[in-house]
DNA sequence: AGAATACCTATGGTAAACCCTTAAAAAAAA
DNA sequence: TTTTTTTTAAGGGTTTACCATAGGTATTCT
């Protein structure tokens, strides 16, 4: 199997070649230095498996996953970082990366990682999936620093919000709840009031921020 | 350890019941069908662990998590559903509980479980957990079904999204920038005609689903 | 049962947003 | 260097959103 590393620290990237110098499935085809490098190697050679540094110099580990990933859509991407980050966690597997290890991971589990990856499976190591664990758990506790307290929004509130969300005008909103214009301009002072918002922006953000619309039943 | 088993199938509650039996460290304090009872139970009650399931007959298992953490902050909730789906699994974790396994969970996971959640630890089983690292790599694919293929946002308008997003007026913009309200009138409307919104909600909403404003500079 | 609170309804007036068109200087891309 | 995109700006008009206020109806609390 063919192997690029793309790690902007060349101690790494040759420590990685040392461990897998001596795999006789495992062949190093390439060290890459920054993102365009890599974006070059990968439109002119045919690779399997690319060891991805999230923090290259130049581009963003994530803009260069996407990219190669455009250009060679089987490549195997594991992304390789110094920090259990969730959120580039999160985000280089949204775009693509089968799998995700640390800098400190020792010699055998970067040859699991690899050899997992390359039969077509995902590969987390131990450490980055309970980081993921423990986001997942402190997600709305961190978002709520700012303990805003929200006001219960009323049946008829959320209905105008998830309208005006939509895009619906005011006067639309009336027809389709078959009540006044001043009806409904009337809920939507009272969710500026209540949300603290001085307008429909601030709306649609905090509704969408604080997920106020979940639960709402879609009746069509 | 004072143990509360809530699942509106008797049968299954009565199967950890006997599985807990013979434990001498676990104790069965009480069986509970419905989400009500559950919150009646821990007003009245001190207990250590409580076994919940996600999908109790009258009210949400999300929101009886929610309640019943209000009451006794310290109980250690474990979420357990027939189903391994993404979405519970994320959002009980959001609201407190310690950990999360399938109904076809064995003796001794259900028992590892426990134990490792009264230590103060969280506990996953294993299928939960590539549920998870599945889900996460899937999420933008699954968004942009509909792809959208937003047409690219220039500099200066992002930094009127950014502004209309902080509810800024037109006006309050413009003097922001040092431009005209006209100019800013103009940026707006190729926004909204970019980003195929009708006015200032979809802009917002556009914005914050798709990430648009994700690398902006802030300079405060 | 009575009081207080929250909800849904509605009005007139004012402020802000949106539309259509045009256009020139500046910057970026080909 | 030429072409395209971006940023700036304006007039003039229409539509929509926001403000202050208020009455009748549920709902909840005491």
């Amino acid at each position: 199997m063919k192997v690029l590393v793309a790690d902007d620290h060349a101690m790494f990237a040759d420590g990685i070649q040392l461990i897998l110098e001596s795999e006789k499935d495992l062949e190093i085809v390439g060290k890459c230095y920054d993102g365009k490098s890599v974006i070059n190697f990968i439109s002119n050679h045919k690779i399997d498996i690319i060891l991805l540094d999230v923090n290259l110099p130049d581009i963003n580990g994530v803009e260069v996953c996407k990219e190669i990933l455009k250009i060679q859509p089987d490549l195997k991407v594991i992304a390789i970082t110094m920090f259990n980050e969730e959120s580039f966690i999160e985000e280089i597997l949204n775009n693509g990366a089968k799998g995700y290890i640390l800098k400190n991971t020792g010699r055998d589990e970067l040859l699991k990682a690899i050899r997992t990856v390359a039969k077509g499976e995902s590969y987390f190591s131990k450490e980055v999936t309970e980081s993921i664990m423990k986001s997942l758990m402190n997600k709305r506790k961190a978002g709520s620093k700012t303990i805003n307290e929200l006001p219960k929004i009323s049946r008829r509130e959320k209905e105008v919000l998830k309208l005006i969300i939509e895009e619906f005008t005011t006067q639309e909103i009336a027809d389709t709840l078959y009540i006044s214009l001043k009806t409904v301009e009337s809920h939507r002072a009272s969710l500026l009031s209540k949300l603290n918002a001085r307008n429909t922006a601030g709306l649609v953000r905090i509704a969408l921020e604080n997920k106020l619309l979940d639960g709402v039943k879609i009746e069509n």
